[in-house]
DNA sequence: TTGAAAGCGCTAACAC
DNA sequence: GTGTTAGCGCTTTCAA
């Protein structure tokens, strides 16, 4: 069978008590206690089983993940951050995929509860009203990343987008752009609106005429921006896109190629997502980056903060960004 | 504080017994018992607690994951496939990542194990002796999916690699090549020997000669792609890329573009990845079609059959695969 | 059809 | 410094 505490302390003639704060780490043991009974470990090959520990201790070394689609560039980058300074806390990460469905998204946050997760971070996505009940009420620590909710009062890492799309458009205005459409792809709804009203302000700074075609856009997908290009380009005129899907850009891309359409003379192209595709697209896209990575490192450190009872100073964090012209654009 | 069985069997006034038998959908409760016990459940908003669950029945409903990178469209894809099989079996899935480091696949297999999770799946990437030795003692279930091991008497999940190769090569042959190249990206050091090895026997049938240079390289990104491709052009005569990676692939379409190359008369190129990407390259590029979605999700259901002691016909899946040809081979 | 009770393997007082 | 013991919240015999 399986070793248990109990043999060991048996083996190294000790009480149960002992083995566990050898363990733990405790500094109440005498070293030679402590080495008899890590000798008995190492001998019997044991490993404590995490879940009579999280039973007892009621802390899982577990922290759950709620995220759109792991498959996506976009959400993955995110993903990826945030493991790696989980997995530096030492806590693994259950994972869950909800493709922005407020009833996955809810089963899911219910399930990671149920298995007593110490933690939960929400990556990108939409976060419904249910679920945010849901949280009040389970007094478990939540952290969400790369996208927003209304009230703001659950801790959070982002950039500041609004400011960002001003920016950028302010820019493309300064350069002469008059119809600049802003290209959706539902990655979090909060944080689209952000762009979209980021957008209109820029707008109404410049005194420029804002349509509400500029915002009605969706893709997520290559296909769909390549949908959308053909789509406008036909019916509307178009100085720039500003997509949040990198891979829609690639779609764009694709569609001005084989109509021959030049950039960035005829058409202009911003990406918003930085995924590794920025650096993949020719020509080269001007793009705000971003820093995915750390908003999902930095969620994580966040979070592990609120594990611990650490105190917090700032719980609402703005990440930099930068942005990056490159040939796409004037 | 928090609502256990205990409060939902006094609630009801019924023994927790009688409870723990609704929660499992355990016939034998009367169906009025079971109605008023489903009433205080919901009253209470009663949700059990998977850990303690987990201990008492020693089954957790979690699987653990083990992959080289999450944030690497090859791997995401294989993931979400086996993720949503698991969930369709009430599954969660905990995610780690190795990076191919030896350690970190060794820690995270233990460290899943100790968590008690019902099964483990490997996905893409090199599984290295040590922990094939852990997953034999551990006596946990184990699929392999999207790679292989020497011994292969893991269940697995794979496509013919070295047939799909070998078809592809013989139809490169056909068609003139002369110096083919194979670019690894060590997803999975089994895998792209296979890879090697149906190039080999390829070129041996033809009786074509093998150099050992056409196997050499490595390019796991688009830079790196793009690197091997300026390399190879400038010192060997390449008729043919064959990349492991996507990225890879890009970077190297990108090389050719800058230097006026076209395809697929002065070069050709293949890949062998099938990620999202493949449909975003200009020219379009021959691939071979692996199912990475479906490998993922087919290990999940295998692995299933193995939680639960279903009979299992076949332990070495092998699934089809196509091969695209488009424009960037002849 | 139901209840009582013995664990599951560990942590964490508390006592010595 | 170390041992004893009472849980953690559930499942699962076993009896009734």
């Amino acid at each position: 069978m399986t070793v248990t505490i109990y043999d060991v302390a048996r083996e190294a003639k000790v009480s149960m008590a002992t083995v566990s704060r050898v363990l733990n780490g405790n500094p109440n043991v005498k070293p030679e206690t402590r080495k008899k009974v890590k000798e008995v470990i190492k001998r019997l090959n044991y490993r404590p089983n995490a879940i009579a520990r999280g039973l007892a201790s009621k802390k899982t070394t577990t922290v759950g993940v709620i995220i759109p689609d792991i498959s996506n560039l976009y959400y993955s980058s995110l993903a990826r951050g945030l493991d790696d300074i989980a997995e530096m806390y030492n806590y693994q990460t259950i994972i869950t995929n909800t493709d922005n469905n407020p009833e996955k998204e809810r089963d899911s946050f219910l399930n990671l509860v149920s298995k007593q997760v110490d933690g939960i971070v929400f990556l990108g996505g939409t976060i419904n009203d249910e679920t945010i009940e849901d949280i009040k009420s389970s007094n478990i620590p939540v952290v969400i990343c790369g996208t927003s909710e209304k009230d703001a009062n659950l801790p959070s890492v982002n950039i500041d987008y609004f400011k960002a799309i001003k920016e950028v458009a302010s820019h493309l205005f300064d350069q002469g752009a008059k119809d600049v459409y802003f290209v959706k792809a539902l990655y979090s709804e909060q944080l689209e609106r952000h762009i979209e009203d980021g957008l209109k302000e820029a707008y109404s700074d410049y005194s420029l005429p804002f349509k509400e075609e500029y915002t009605e856009e969706v893709a997520t997908h290559y296909h769909a921006g390549r949908e959308v290009f053909d789509k406008l380009m036909d019916s509307q005129n178009v100085d720039v896109f500003i997509t949040m899907s990198d891979e829609a850009a690639v779609g764009m891309l694709h569609g001005a190629l084989d109509r021959g359409i030049s950039f960035p003379n005829r058409l202009q192209l911003v990406s918003c997502s930085n995924t590794r595709l920025v650096h993949m697209m020719r020509p080269p896209v001007t793009s705000i980056a971003i820093p995915l990575y750390d908003i999902g490192a930095v969620g994580m450190r966040l979070l592990t903060k609120y594990m611990k009872d650490e105190p917090v100073d700032e719980p609402n964090v703005i990440l930099p960004y930068t942005i990056e012209y490159r040939s796409s654009t004037k």
